[in-house]
DNA sequence: CGCAATTCAATTGCGCGCAATTGATTCGGA
DNA sequence: TCCGAATCAATTGCGCGCAATTGAATTGCG
């Protein structure tokens, strides 16, 4: 039990990063209950603000997340009138996600969340890049192993 | 929509955060399943190894996690007879828990998972304690901000 | 063309996380 | 001592995440 085993809760990388995590979307609670969005929801929103109309499988792509999460969360979405979805005409398999006026509306309100956010870390911007840069990579080396290898 | 954007994705520090802590999730998620354990309930024996008969409210303040999500994550590793929970005696308030001989048993079991996972991640100690260091610093700024500073 | 394999989104089931509330217990000031 | 405030675990309700399965649509190989 002494502070250099290697079971420690100290001696992890895993843990201040599940807690780091947890506090960054808790930490953006606040702006985005504003605009009555959760994190994730603000994520697809992201992306749709880059990509209009894009589907389920690219969101997925893009954000590492599966249909059983993307489903419902865009249901909701839909719900509120953020999002349109709609079966592809070219490929009767895929759904696209298309911004509502509502959707494309609320990008105005959400400008301002970046830069409350830097306030709220109080990092320069070079070292929230070198942050970012650094767990990008280990991300990188995460969504490796886990793979299966085989085949 | 350009690519400096401060909405862009890719500008973004909350998503690689977010991205990583699941997939570190996951690289866990094998090493863990042949225990049959989750990672938050990995978690809760890092701190019962340490610190044996801890209260619900003091694995809260480690982990950073309340009764709502403790309460029935213990209540199944009680049922796994991983644990015990009982009232304490001082303080019928507070609720303790110990671990059973085989929460304590599966230590050993767990002795290979720090050395597998850095194995995985392929980083020198030195880069490890770094990103440790700087993600840990991350975490106290958030866990600051939001806190309701009134009162 | 015909049909098995593949690719999609949707669904099911379960375990977190967390805000909010409840109810029991303890504390602390008048 | 009494009683209101505070503390604690449990509960409720909801939104993720994700593994596994299902069913529809498409692809591609013979």
């Amino acid at each position: 039990m002494s502070m250099d085993d290697p079971l420690s809760l100290d001696r992890q990388l895993c843990f201040p990063l599940y807690a780091a995590a947890r506090a960054m979307t808790q930490a953006y609670a606040p702006l985005l209950s504003r605009l009555g969005l959760t994190y994730p929801q603000y994520l697809v929103l992201l992306v749709l603000w880059e990509t209009d109309g894009e589907t389920v499988k690219g969101m997925g792509e893009r954000l590492y997340l599966d249909s059983g999460t993307l489903t419902p969360l865009l249901k909701r979405m839909e719900a509120q009138g953020l999002v349109r979805r709609e079966r592809s005409a070219e490929d009767a398999r895929s759904v696209r996600i298309y911004l509502t006026s509502e959707g494309r509306a609320l990008r105005r309100k959400a400008t301002s969340i970046p830069e409350a956010m830097a306030c709220k870390l109080g990092l320069t911007l070079q070292e929230a890049t070198r942050l970012r840069r650094d767990i990008q990579r280990l991300f990188e080396v995460l969504s490796q192993s886990h793979v299966d290898s085989s085949k």
